[in-house]
RNA sequence: GCGAAAGUAGCUCAGGGGUAGAGCAUCACCUUGCCAAGGUGGAGGUCGCGGGUUCAAAUCCCGUCUUUCGCUCCA
């Protein structure tokens, strides 16, 4: 455990001085949980980025990719189902320090006495035998109604209490009811405190007349309230999906572990619509690919583990996360969801309009089910970095810093470095940058020893240093080091691009996917 | 949000009532030139922030912010 710690430590100060991310904000103290990409860090996460599009969209003729906005119609929450389930009403019991949910409490509460009349219906049941009538012993006996009516009561106290978000009656009500925690036995209760996972605004400059609108907290509704549209105007036929990236923002009570799980960040997902009875054989088929994608990057097969969900969201008849070894253990990487056709359905009542496809195969029309994939690219961006970075023993005993980024991420693809900073050998070095920028992200580095510099570019990731000495003025040739294994070879300067590109390029590392 | 620990230079940390140190990094010049290790010189911190105690606070006390760990939560 404290190797892990350890481990996580030294992810932080790396990715800080080495110019990974930032803490936001930092001169003013920072802000909890938003983090900022700095240089490398940015081009890291684009390179994740980018990899992953070209996998989705640009490797799959049944999938486009779209960029819908951060702000939506307000009804759409009401249909995807986040302003009920995103809004808890919370209290803390001061002594046991357990945190429950209020409404759940007072429903827990009426619970015990239904449980009650249970108590009273079975007792009934015994003393009268077959000649006992369930409902009709319900509707006379004067305990149990005074039971039912005491539930009623609370029950609809508390709905109205809630409703007008009225969380000191609420409390006050729970200390009438004399409820105390199940874990300490005691009634010393916090406030009631209402805990919205949605971050709201407002559209429009004039207060009063303003809309209340949330930032998105998942991008996938972009996607569904968009599904006709890119349905009819790209021709698309059943099976097919819409990917997009985007910004997602969760007003998360505990934001932890770096970027892990922060207030504001990045999806990468894709909804795949399919025809009803079909998601199942959709959804394995999608488990498998997304794990493939993971796999490609080289990161270790070991490092990743399918987790089946056993309970489930309320839209999903299937679930399992891609869970990756993080430095703090097995965490969710990306999910994989059966979402069947509730959300569809559910903007169809909400917005009145049809969100149907007609199966000419078939000849019916339908609402499509949807399989969705879901890849939180921060948390990819952390699971890479993590994995890459490693203190490696050489053979005389001394250990370099190496980031063993997979090359077609990395921020840089090579440095070109000139021995000395002298005999014209700068000159040559840039004009070598000249020929490759406009192919590769490319670095340049004068300063120190040699050796010195590859340790720094080592540091970054850079999969390739070229070396200008004294005898590329001789013969137009370089040495070329590979990050890896630190193996120099000498090559001619005219070989250089095809040698770099058959590492690092897009189409090298999306070709293993197919 | 609760509990615990921490916050001193870009990074890692030492110090501890009398207005700041090290190593590495960084910058300039000289030297060397194929795996972080030469020389000289320089820059960089009101010791997270605010308040209190004191003649005097980076140091003691309180508050606050931020981070890490545990609990909790997690579509």
């Amino acid at each position: 455990m404290a190797k892990q710690e350890d481990k996580f430590k030294k992810v932080l100060s790396h990715a800080k001085e080495y110019g990974f991310v930032f803490q936001s904000s930092e001169i003013y103290d920072g802000l909890s949980a938003v983090y900022d990409y700095a240089q490398n860090g940015a081009a890291l996460k684009n390179n994740i980025r980018t990899y992953w599009w070209q996998a989705m969209v640009q490797l799959n003729d049944n999938i486009v990719g779209i960029d819908s906005a951060i702000f939506m119609h307000p009804t759409t929450w009401k249909a995807s189902g986040h302003i009920d389930a995103f809004n808890d009403p919370l209290i803390d019991n001061k002594d046991s320090k357990k945190r429950y949910r209020a409404d759940v409490l007072i429903e827990d509460y009426c619970a015990k006495i239904e449980g009650k009349i249970e108590k009273e219906v079975k007792k009934a049941a015994k003393r009268f035998g077959d000649a006992f009538n369930k409902d009709e012993f319900l509707s006379t006996n004067n305990r149990v109604l005074g039971y039912q009516e005491k539930i009623d009561t609370i029950l609809s106290r508390m709905g109205k209490y809630l409703e007008n978000e009225d969380l000191v009656a609420v409390k006050a009500l729970i200390e009438e009811l004399e409820i105390a925690c199940p874990v300490s036995g005691s009634r010393n209760w916090t406030d009631v405190k209402q805990f919205n996972l949605m971050f709201g605004t407002k559209l429009g400059a004039d207060a009063s007349s303003a809309m209340d609108l949330y930032l998105r907290p998942e991008t996938a509704q972009g996607i569904f309230v968009n599904f006709a549209n890119v349905q009819k105007t790209g021709r698309m036929k059943i099976p097919f999906g819409i990917a997009q990236t985007g910004k997602a923002f969760r007003n998360e009570i505990v934001a932890r572990q770096f970027i892990f799980r922060m207030r504001e960040f990045e999806q990468m997902e894709m909804q795949f619509f399919v025809r009803p009875n079909t998601q199942s054989e959709w959804y394995e088929k999608w488990k498998e690919n997304r794990l493939k994608w993971h796999l490609s990057l080289g990161l270790g097969e070991e490092n990743y583990r399918f987790h089946d969900h056993d309970k489930l969201a309320h839209y999903a008849d299937a679930a399992a996360d891609i869970e990756f070894k993080f430095p703090f253990g097995f965490k969710e990487l990306e999910g994989i969801h059966s979402r069947t056709d509730f959300d569809l359905k559910a903007h169809e009542k909400h917005s009145g309009k049809k969100l149907q496809y007609f199966d000419h195969e078939i000849n019916v029309s339908y609402v499509p089910y949807v399989v969705e994939t879901s890849v939180g690219l921060d948390r990819m961006f952390l699971a890479v970095f993590s994995t890459a970075l490693q203190d490696e023993t050489l053979a005389d005993g001394s250990v370099r810093t190496v980031m063993k980024l997979p090359s077609v991420l990395a921020p840089y693809k090579a440095a070109i470095l000139p021995l000395v900073k002298k005999d014209g050998l700068p000159e040559i070095a840039k004009t070598i940058i000249n020929d490759l920028k406009f192919d590769f992200q490319m670095t340049y580095d004068e300063k120190d020893a040699v050796g010195r510099r590859y340790r720094r570019q080592d540091a970054i990731g850079t999969p390739f240093c070229i070396t200008v000495d004294h005898q590329t003025k001789e013969d137009n040739t370089v040495t070329i080091r590979h990050r890896d294994t630190m193996q120099q070879e000498r090559v001619a300067i005219s070989t250089l691009k095809n040698m770099i590109a058959d590492e690092v390029s897009m189409s090298t590392w999306l070709k293993k996917l197919d």
